[in-house]
DNA sequence: ACATAATAGGTGTATATACACTCATTATCG
DNA sequence: CGATAATGAGTGTATATACACCTATTATGT
C-alpha cells in the first residue's frame, strides 16, 4: 500500500499518524544528514566532520567541554568524533597548564579542508534555503532552538 | 568565554554563527533524542525502538522496504535496528510467498511494551508541545517535512 | 527455456551517539 | 598538610547510521 504511493502521500501519512516530536525530527535529520554527506563527499568530509571543523575555526582553541556544549553532544561522543579528524591531521590537540585539560585546535590542513569543502556546502545549503525561503528557514531554526531550550532548561 | 555564558547566550551564538541547516537540525535532534531516551528508559525502550514499534503497530505487516521508506532510513540500517527488538521478542519476522521477502510484524510482547511505554512518551511529548504551543509545533513539523520533500524530490 | 535484469535482503566496515565506569589531576576543607 | 570532593577526559559496550559489496530469488526479453 505504501509501495506505490507517491512521496507526498507518504509524508501526509507520516505526519498525521506519528505525532512524536522525536520521530519527526529524527526522520528529517536522517534525510538532511544523508543529503549533506553526499554533497560534501567530493571534499572528503562527512556532515559531522564539516560541522566540527567549522565550529573549531570559529572558536579558536577550545576545551573538550566547550566544544561539547557548542555541539550539544556527549563529551565521550566528541572523543570519538575527533578521532578521524586527528588521524587525517585536520586538528591538533595540545595540553594546557592544567594537566587534565586538552586544547583542541584546527590545523592548517583542517583549514584547507574547510576551504575545499565550502563551495560544496554552499551549494547544498542554498538549494534548501532558496527553496524554503530564508524567512521560513529562520522560523524553523528558531523553533528548533526553542525545543532545545525547553529540554535543557530542566 | 563560552564556559560561563548562560545557555541562552550559547543558543544565540550558535544560531548566529553556524547557519548550516544540517548542523542545526542535527544539534536539536541530539538533544531531543537524549530527552526521549531518558523519558522512555523506565519502559526499557530507546527512542528509535519506540518509533519502530509505533510504526509497526500502525502498519500491520510490513516489508523491510516499506518500513525503510516510512522511517527514511537506509534499508541496511533497519536490519540493525530490528535486531535488538527481535532479540527482545518484540517483533516477529516471517517469510512471504516470494522467498526474497521478509514480513515484519509487531509481536504481542511488543504491543505490551508499547502500552507500557505510552504514558512515559505522552508525558515527554506534552511537556514539549505544551511549552511550544500546538500551532507552533505544527509549523515546525511542516517545515521539517518541507525540507524532506526538497531533498527527496531530486 | 535460458541468459540477463531487476528486486529483496544481509554483511563488512566506518563513523555517530551516549551511558556506565575508570583514571588522573586539581581544588577544598578539616 | 592530608583526606576527600570535584573536575577533565578516556574506554568498554551497545545501539544508530549508511555505503560498498554480496547472495538469493524473481521477472523479462529473445
Amino acid at each position: 500500500m505504501l509501495k506505490k504511493a507517491p512521496k507526498k502521500d507518504l509524508y501526509e501519512f507520516v505526519r498525521q499518524t506519528v505525532p512524536c516530536v522525536g520521530f519527526n525530527t529524527r526522520r528529517a535529520t536522517r534525510l538532511i544528514t544523508q543529503y549533506y554527506d553526499k554533497a560534501l563527499a567530493p571534499a572528503g568530509l562527512r556532515s559531522t566532520q564539516y560541522s566540527l571543523l567549522s565550529a573549531l575555526s570559529m572558536m579558536g582553541e577550545a576545551l573538550m567541554q566547550d566544544l561539547a556544549s557548542m555541539l550539544a553532544t556527549d563529551r565521550t561522543t566528541l572523543t570519538r568524533n575527533l578521532s578521524p579528524l586527528l588521524k587525517m591531521g585536520l586538528i591538533e590537540v595540545s595540553a594546557g597548564s592544567d594537566r587534565r585539560i586538552r586544547l583542541i585546535k584546527i590545523a592548517p590542513k583542517g583549514i584547507s579542508a574547510l576551504e575545499r569543502a565550502l563551495p560544496y556546502w554552499q551549494k547544498a545549503q542554498s538549494r534548501i534555503v532558496d527553496s524554503l525561503g530564508a524567512d521560513n528557514w529562520d522560523q524553523i531554526m528558531r523553533g528548533l532552538h526553542q525545543i532545545s531550550m525547553i529540554i535543557e532548561e530542566n
